[in-house]
DNA sequence: AACCGTTAAGTTACCCGTAACATAAACGCG
DNA sequence: CGCGTTTATGTTACGGGTAACTTAACGGTT
């Protein structure tokens, strides 16, 4: 609060040279360590930096030329999604052990938010990139192109990725999903999830989920709600409107677990038991399902692990280490008691 | 992919000015569009920034001097506990709207790593940092002062902050949950929580919690995980050890509601009813909660609005509007039905 | 045609570090 | 003691923009 030094009252390296009685250069080879000073000059530049309270301005260090920044910028669609959440918390704490920094952007599940996102943060020289999705506006792709820094798109698993993936195969997972139903017993089976613009894990997902049911015979009704959050209250309602209007359901395969959280408790104001009347399935298998008195029948993705293993691939490239630009977290059936487990019941 | 140009392989404005037949001050004048030049040259300009898919290096621009960065530090604790990914989430959308990002640090509770990341941070020339909970180590308190650039304290309701704080009084919270409970008839409660280092909100709200029950003639039998997580599980154990040592324990109340889950879990295990055998009561109101059959009896605040309103002190300081430096979101509490609502039975 | 005001453009200097190069001081050794 | 070698320190230039200032071009008036 006293010293005023140029514009921005900051201290400069300048400043802590000319306390310190040396040049510039040598004050910064001190800071960096890398040895040419005598142990006086050390003692006398440190002093000072003690002293005035300098802070490195890493910006000019960037900016200077061939070092690269510690930002890595990370898109997430969403964080009321304890999914995202718990992707974004491994790969910030895996980034934070290497010093680097997320910084964020929350895309809304939107391509143009993305692009738009995108376009600020490259004019901030992030060292790297870490997308979720699969998918890009064209002029998004052309900017990820032209940048030339790592990237990583998780999440959906990409075999042609911009640069390196890394997540699962949402179809196969979806497919797994069909198969264990109809491996119940269940034909009539209906969907409940929401709809975007444009394609995404989900919409995947559903494709695997339908092959495998009607190849295995059975029929899927889909409920869509149209633009809304995959919700626990979209869960409710959407699972109101599918029973409303196709009677004969047997079981509900939700886009996610909070969806199915909300069927479960439309089944339970309903009256329905589950899984007696009808089976409820979900997907990602969440922590909290734990609260639950049944266990919630889902497909286990380890989320904190995927978004470790993003910043792991980020930093080897960073590092010119040799990385698998392809990697499969894969995931794990969990069979709860929310769907009946003997074929034919 | 093609165009190599100086070391690393970016496209610079001066690049972009030659290729009009400019010079580099006039395209930076187009590229900013704030007059000085004829709508000839604007064209030629643009289309070679097209062409070159030039993008703005924003790192020399805030370097130069007097531009202040779009980055905004946020540290949050932890992403594991959803009330932090909401409120991480509101602060997010709303700095979006004003076209700023946040670089996120996660400081697992920790007042050490707290002061690594802001130092880190710092070096970057933020415009702002946003900081959760009110104690910060010495070496950081240094620091954010000296850094010059508005911080808010978010979480912890301050009176006397760095420089703004919005949040809510937790001792006070604490305080009217343990009114309530004493007013239910309760006298002998239990808490469940964790324990860290430092000072922290949730201890606030402990000793808040105490006074009211104390005051009202019951007493409070604590048990506390040590360096745990605040999450499920070490509810669930946590409650087995308390009810273990201390038998006849009336009710018992959490650090937050995941706690809480654990400890219905339990409950419900050992064929305890709630609220008849013994009550239950959480803190945070989360969402998820509408997945019991009961209403958890708990305390609502609002963390996205608390977030949004953080990013919008933030911004209105950054745009040099009057800004109350303190702001209180408020709580609410939910009586629900996992404690008995009529005085002494 | 000489003059002046305006607009469009160019020049110079600077922000804060660091690479690359240059120099000075200290040291080792025949 | 002189010379080569190491070690310590200083000097210069640069990166990508922008502020401040200067110069050139244009348009209108008398």
């Amino acid at each position: 609060m006293d010293k005023k030094n140029n514009k921005n009252n900051k201290v400069s390296l300048s400043q802590v040279a000319e306390a310190a009685g040396v040049s510039k250069m040598t004050a910064s080879r001190v800071l960096r360590g890398e040895g040419g000073y005598s142990e006086k000059t050390r003692v006398k530049v440190m002093a000072q930096v003690d002293q005035l309270g300098y802070l490195p301005n890493r910006l000019a260090t960037v900016f200077a030329g061939d070092k690269n920044s510690t930002f890595i910028g990370v898109s997430i669609p969403d964080l009321g999604n304890e999914v995202f959440s718990q992707v974004l918390e491994g790969i910030d704490r895996k980034l934070g052990t290497f010093g680097h920094q997320s910084v964020l952007g929350l895309t809304q599940h939107t391509l143009q938010e993305e692009e738009d996102w995108i376009k600020t943060v490259l004019s901030w020289q992030p060292a790297g990139l870490i997308l979720t999705g699969r998918y890009h506006s064209a002029r998004a792709s052309d900017m990820l192109r032209n940048a030339g820094i790592p990237i990583v798109e998780i999440w959906d698993l990409n075999s042609s990725p911009l640069d390196m993936s890394v997540g699962i195969n949402h179809f196969d997972s979806g497919f797994d999903m069909g198969r264990y139903l109809v491996g119940c017993g269940y034909q009539k089976i209906g969907y409940v999830g929401t709809s975007h613009d444009t394609a995404n894990a989900a919409t995947t997902r559903l494709d695997g989920f339908c092959k495998a049911v009607e190849g295995g015979g059975g029929e899927v009704t889909r409920q869509l709600c149209l633009h809304d959050t995959a919700t626990y209250y979209p869960g409710y309602y959407g699972t109101e409107q599918l029973l409303a209007s196709s009677k004969d359901i047997e079981c509900i395969f939700y886009q996610n677990d909070s969806m199915a959280f909300g069927g479960l408790q439309y089944c339970g104001a309903k009256g329905l038991e589950v899984p007696k009347d009808i089976g409820i399935a979900g997907w990602g298998d969440l922590p909290v399902a734990s609260v639950l008195s049944k266990r919630l029948t889902s497909m286990h993705v380890s989320h904190l692990k995927l978004g470790q293993a993003a910043a792991e691939m980020m930093m080897a490239r960073l590092s010119d280490e040799p990385v698998e630009p392809c990697r499969d977290i894969g995931f794990r059936l969990i069979p709860g008691s929310t769907v009946r487990n003997t074929k034919g019941r």
